[in-house]
DNA sequence: TTTAGTGCGACCATATTGATCGGAGATCAT
DNA sequence: ATGATCTCCGATCAATATGGTCGCACTAAA
């Protein structure tokens, strides 16, 4: 329960990826393709690059075509949070169905409802725990990326 | 996204209902049928029967057969975490389908997952913000019933 | 101009969830 | 004691969301 989407998975470690990449390595302004990601995660190549699509389409990476190209982050790591890339992918976070009603509300049991309240505090909480990490602090716990071991993340390629 | 089922839903509008009932009425032993909440609350009867049986079966509430049978909270309401509630109904909490690997793990991208641990802390906390409110905390905003009008359960103020 | 790469939309398959049925047991009223 | 209610419980069907796949247009480096 609770679970989020694979694809958010995805989003994620393809992230991740391309940030210790960018940081840790050698090659600072080196682009990431899509195949290398899915290759070094096992992740289906073509719904891998979907979700960088969606990623790229939000902002929050930059996408360079053609050949030698890839992706790249838009923005240093310590200004993504988790939520912004959740939310990127799945929609807005909604903890039940009727969180963010529009005009007319549609949800049948709002009349006597009595849970409402309640809820939208827990959600509201998990979006600040959400939203208070960002993809720097998930790369916290790891070693990281002083300026060294250029091959300490990733060391086949 | 990180929505929760209906079925939990309605379990949490059902325990609040009988927990009220409970606590704020003057009669205070009395029992509440599925039927009851199912139209208090527009809620398809058989799915919410459903919902109670399993909750009954994990211990939340106590059934009493035969006719005026109904349910009965099996512990104060300040001893129903939500965590609890939802757990019961939904499995355990398991923000990715990775996080409670038994022995041989099956994720494809266990091995180079850079995100398992900053992931498994973000359900750790949201767990504790679950385990930490209870039945009782969510009605403790709304005026509980005082001793009075046991029909008047719905008026919202 | 060729080629390796992304951009993008439509599409199918499968898993999860929501909802429904039908009968078996229990208990109270008569 | 006997029938009428009501919960219990398993099996089943339907709707929806998700995971995953294709095919083609577009872009930029070599
Ligand atoms: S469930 Fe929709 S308002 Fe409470
Ligand atoms: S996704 Fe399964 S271990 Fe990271």
């Amino acid at each position: 329960m609770l679970k989020i989407s694979k694809k958010a998975d995805y989003a994620l470690m393809a992230l991740q990826h391309i940030a210790s990449v960018q940081f840790g390595d050698v090659t600072p302004g080196r682009v990431v393709n899509t195949k290398e990601i899915a290759e070094e995660y096992n992740i289906p190549l073509e719904l891998l690059a979907k979700v960088l699509q969606v990623l790229s389409k939000n902002g929050l990476i930059e996408s360079h075509n053609g050949p030698k190209g890839g992706y790249l982050l838009a923005r240093s790591a310590r200004q993504i949070t988790i939520a912004q890339i959740l939310e990127s992918i799945e929609g807005p976070l909604a903890i039940t169905d009727c969180s963010h009603e529009k005009d007319g509300d549609y949800c049948m049991q709002r009349e006597h409802c009595n849970i409402r309240t309640p809820l939208l505090k827990i959600q509201d909480s998990i979006y600040q725990l959400l939203n208070n990490m960002t993809l720097g602090d998930m790369m916290g716990g790891t070693p990281l990326i002083t300026i060294q071991s250029p091959s300490a993340q990733g060391v086949e390629r």
